[in-house]
DNA sequence: TAGATAGTAGACAGACCTGTCTCATCACCT
DNA sequence: AGGTGATGAGACAGGTCTGTCTACTATCTA
């Protein structure tokens, strides 16, 4: 059996449909660009997907584990909440800084795809709710869990909003002015009341 | 001269793209559909606009001349800053409540349009900085000018992600959330140093 | 050795895309 | 009445899109 083969070429035809959809968006990047792109025969591609919407559920897919498996071992670190919520901005602070940063492709995802029923549109969601989630997990170290869940709503408010503005080419005062924004939410509503 | 039917089509046309747009996204409306919904024909559109691109930079145009005349009257209105913050955020919940919201069409755009040189990624990215400069004016009023910056950053980044969040139907809590961060933020940046 | 599995190359269908062109029509103004 | 300009309806060209099909090859396995 050569399975590491076969995903082999899955796997590429993945990766490489994530940095053309990156750069050129979902439905400006045809099938045709993919697959000579990652040097594959078409029959290839459609035979590990049946279709383009699942390819790109499956890109989604993929790059969500690859950051959620980051928060996984960001969750397993001896440090404090703050410290943890530091991180992540300063993960971004890079991803923003990268030679090809084009912006969230989750949100791109929930912009092409509109349709709360469509696949696509589902994957981004879970993605930017996952992300919540492990947002909330972090701060109710620090606060109940009411609280925590509208300051994990703020934080990621804060990074979308970042992704959005560093996409217009203020990535450095955004990540900053999110970051300082963000702690200093944190801070607010870990003490008082 | 029938200057005013001529004019009378053209909006139209705009109009009802706008509305398209949102709905389907910018690639995925063709243009036979916004004259079969707008009832012209296919010349009378290709007279008004010379490629869809610039139908699409109109349209920007348009939403973005109509959101800045809103912006315009609430500055001259004898409010406190707060106040006025508070009000953009009402418009906002507002909007995220109605029937056919499907988020931010200027968010659309730089997702859909991701080269920084075309012109729709232009068009959005002005409306964008317009509205960070409109919130900067507010806010100046109550704290000089280098805070007001960077305040105004984390106002608009809030709304960014406020708005993303509603377009994954949590709309309810997310404008809350960021209601309350963007006027506790505002008192912290106020008051002290 | 025979078969299963995966991949290659490219033609192909059918739909849709943008943008152009022609010709008829209609309203308005002089 | 005649001229002018905006519009309507639709054919058309040339390209691109997704997805299917066939025929061929290479490799691994029973």
């Amino acid at each position: 059996m050569t399975s590491s083969p076969a995903s082999d070429k899955r796997q590429h035809v993945v990766e490489t449909a994530y940095t053309l959809f990156k750069r050129g968006g979902f439905h400006a990047t045809g099938i045709d660009r993919i697959i000579a792109e990652a040097d594959v025969a078409k029959m290839t591609m459609y035979r590990h997907f049946p279709s383009k919407d699942e390819l790109i559920v499956e890109v989604l897919d993929y790059r969500a584990m690859r950051f959620d498996r980051q928060l996984d071992r960001l969750a397993h670190e001896g440090i404090t909440p703050e410290q943890k919520i530091g991180k992540i901005f300063s993960w971004h602070e890079r991803w923003f800084r990268s030679p090809d940063f084009h912006g969230c492709l989750f949100a791109h995802a929930l912009a092409e795809f509109g349709d709360p029923r469509h696949p696509v549109f589902k994957a981004a969601a879970r993605q930017k709710n996952g992300l919540k989630q492990r947002l909330q997990s972090i701060i109710e170290e620090v606060m109940p869990r009411g609280r925590a869940e509208s300051a994990a709503a703020v934080l990621l408010m804060l990074i979308e909003g970042a992704t959005l503005m560093a996409q217009m080419g203020q990535a450095d005062t955004a990540i900053r002015d999110a970051r300082k924004a963000a702690l200093s939410f944190v801070a607010a509503s870990r003490g008082p009341q």
